[in-house]
DNA sequence: GGTGTTTTTGAGCGATCACTCAATGCTTTT
DNA sequence: AAAAGCATTGAGTGATCGCTCAAAAACACC
């Protein structure tokens, strides 16, 4: 049977994301992949070249799926501020059996792969940059939009934001109680909206 | 030749625990045991059982290691609220050939292995639960001493500050640029210290 | 329905994995 | 200095790793 090329490609591709992002790129065997995937080694070299490559594009498309998702919500929010704090307690909303319900695979990723695949670990890296600067910018819209100081640092609250970011899924990750996670999600949106003027 | 057991054995489980720690356990393998630890594999398992066996020995090791380190500044501290931010500080300050300039090992060991070792994975979170009770200990002490509020909530506000440190040795990780640790740990402890009454 | 092309298959490749154990030292006891 | 007692050795275990490729199956076109 001939697949229909690009719809199967995207449905392999979420499930190699799903099973990466929980497992780990070093725990995940080409078997786990063989089983979640349905397809036969042959077939996934085929079309994947090889683990890592399988793994830079689930990569890719967890990033990709991620960026999008923030963005809705920014632009759905009443202000920046505003929704970078939704951003905060959607987290801490999150449904137990929610797969999302984790460290982000990001941040997994770059604990995993650092100091053993530099490829990956950069791209891990360029991703993780590029949701900053989403975040920077989204500071930025708050200053022209007098809901900041004019001399607030962008990028320095955007580092402060990513980081509870991070914190907050690692909680998820650890399975900490729930009513904990909303209190630390409180804590962290509190905190930035004290920011406003 | 016979070791001086207890002393050799700890240099072992000292060299062990960087390996691990840098590489995570997964993507450390016997070979590079047998090359850090300058032993065979028959040695190896003689003193340590099995691999996992000794991720377990040495993650203790770190956690002892760590744990001590944390009440040592928190004794020499002025007063409690003023040793948890020079904790935070202390890890912007570490030199950049620090092995200690990277995440945690309990962070790492939990993204690690949450979903492949139960055993390791529980006991990470052991460990990290006594840390975070040190902490709330810490903050209670500050209630006692009248720094904070006496209605403060001690365990909320540890959770809160593990997660800073999490996100901040992530930072660290990451390979951050060091003015951009500067302001984040200098963020957090302003935070923290706006707490004080 | 025959032909040519593309995709899928799965047995099996060499390498490496965590781990074992009979043989070999070294040390202590006598 | 011989014997007994142990820690150390490293070649070797079966299992699994990521990965290949010749054969088979499924398709498109005429």
């Amino acid at each position: 049977m001939v697949r229909a090329a690009p719809y199967d490609r995207e449905i392999a591709l979420d499930a190699a994301m799903s099973l990466f992002w929980d497992k780990g790129y070093h725990a995940t065997s080409l078997k786990d992949l063989e089983a979640t995937l349905h397809m036969k080694p042959g077939s996934i070299y085929a079309a994947f070249c090889s683990k890592e490559n399988l793994y830079l594009l689930s990569l890719e498309h967890y990033f990709k799926t991620a960026r999008a998702r923030l963005r809705t919500q920014l632009q759905q929010a009443s202000s920046p501020l505003a929704g970078l704090g939704e951003h905060l307690r959607s987290y801490a909303r999150l449904s137990q059996g929610d797969t999302a319900r984790q460290a982000c695979m990001l941040t997994k990723s770059l604990v995993d792969t650092r100091s053993t695949d530099p490829v990956i670990a950069q791209k891990t890296q360029e991703y993780l940059g590029q949701i900053r600067s989403d975040f920077a910018a989204t500071f930025d819209r708050a200053k022209a939009l007098g809901e900041l100081p004019a001399d607030a640092d962008s990028n320095r609250l955007a580092r402060r934001f990513q980081a509870n970011v991070t914190a907050l899924r690692f909680e998820l990750h650890q399975g900490t109680p729930q009513d904990e996670i909303l209190n630390l999600a409180e804590d962290m949106a509190r905190e930035l909206e004290q920011l406003r003027i």
